[in-house]
DNA sequence: ATTATATTTTAGACTAGCCTAAATTTTATT
DNA sequence: AATAAAATTTAGGCTAGTCTAAAATATAAT
């Protein structure tokens, strides 16, 4: 088994993948870690001779199938717990991420089962991402920011980009949750912020740095509609 | 916040100390952790300098009410943790150790009281063991031994004093179970073994080392007894 | 193509927690 | 009370993970 701290690692290599592409640099890594590029760099060596990530010096780092696997076991028992966190104890979708950033760690796999099953077998957590499955499967998610939308557009909530807990909380404030159906009324052109209808109610406004940060899918068309 | 590290050894000399009396040496708690005397020496001078424990060279170490404290947090969050795993995941009672003995270190006030919530603020956990509450007290059990009972004695099955999962899978075997009803039917003098009947059924028998480890009990005399 | 800048790695040092071996103190025994 | 035995502490060293400062390499700019 891995340390908190390798495994924290791991994980932060994880997603800086697949946030920003296929290889990762030292400083990318010391920046995610709050850390410095001296201590990546002792670390990198060590996952390397673990076999969990691919490293030769200056050339930045990829996950090892091994190293991917480990991540995204750890990124399920978080979402899992995060999923646990807010239906069974009343947690806010934006009070879970530290909590879920400590149990992440826990090393039982029947745990990790059990609480799969008493959830029902979720497939995305309280934000909307995916779960991974106990095998490492992880569904690809098909939704796209709200801002690269149009004018009638008609979208699905599905999650969000930012998972900071004010933006979660600004979500809250303004009824916007996840399966919501919102429609575009409006796109202003001068600063591409929207007026929408949440569940066709009355319109409110959001700015175009907020639509980025929420993701949809776009409904499907209705019979009488022109497309297919 | 203590490290996990520091957080085992308050819990080691607690429990030393509700085992073995007042004072407890250097000796037994390298033993109880796994480590050497003088590892336990130089973590004992830290955790004087947090003001956990008592602490004079070569005297033995108490706790400070501060330790104590720290101590009862964690055993109940240990005891919280064991309840839950058993409740509401399908754990038997053999099975929780391991495991709670990573979760009481998770850090998180609200995740403990929604947990105690969730279980309708349990008294004692899977074994018997008293929850002490939020606050620290613990509800100090008046249990004892099975084997200090006579012949004819009723009794109610209410803990353990071993925990270990080879000894709880025996008396899961043996239909002994927390709440039980027993009765003393005979006691072997050779050995003192018992002959006991559990809940009124036919007799079986255990030895003197199986008693001196069930906790008891004795059952209110009845209107027509003898006895206030 | 050379130089300047940015990035990354190495060197050496620090803390927490652990170890062994040696020294010290306490306790038990005569 | 003196000595033997047991318990405890100190001294010094190890690993994981961190740091700063300096050296090495890669990238960008002329």
């Amino acid at each position: 088994m891995q340390s908190f701290t390798e495994e924290n690692y791991i994980k932060a290599i994880y997603k800086l993948i697949e946030a920003n592409g296929n290889t990762v640099s030292t400083n990318s890594i010391a920046e995610k870690m709050n850390t410095k590029a001296a201590s990546v760099t002792d670390m990198l060596k060590k996952l390397y001779t673990k076999k969990l990530i691919n490293y030769k010096k200056y050339q930045g780092v990829t996950l090892t199938t091994k190293g991917e696997k480990t991540a995204l076991n750890i990124i399920r028992k978080h979402r899992l717990w995060e999923m646990f966190l807010v239906e069974k104890l009343d947690f806010k979708w934006d009070e879970v991420h530290d909590v879920a950033e400590q149990l992440e760690h826990i090393d039982s796999d029947k745990l990790i089962e059990q609480i799969d099953k008493f959830l029902n077998y979720p497939k995305v957590d309280p934000h909307g991402d995916p779960i991974p499955d106990a095998k490492g499967k992880l569904n690809v998610t098909k939704s796209q920011v709200l801002s690269k939308f149009n004018k009638n557009d008609v979208c699905v909530m599905t999650g969000v980009v930012d998972h900071s807990p004010s933006f979660l909380q600004y979500l809250d404030k303004s009824g916007i949750n996840l399966g919501i159906e919102i429609q575009i009324k409006d796109v202003v052109l001068f600063d591409r912020s929207l007026q929408i209808t949440i569940n066709k109610n009355t319109a409110i406004f959001i700015s175009n740095e907020v639509a980025k940060n929420i993701l949809v899918i776009k409904k499907n068309y209705k019979k009488n509609s022109l497309k297919v």
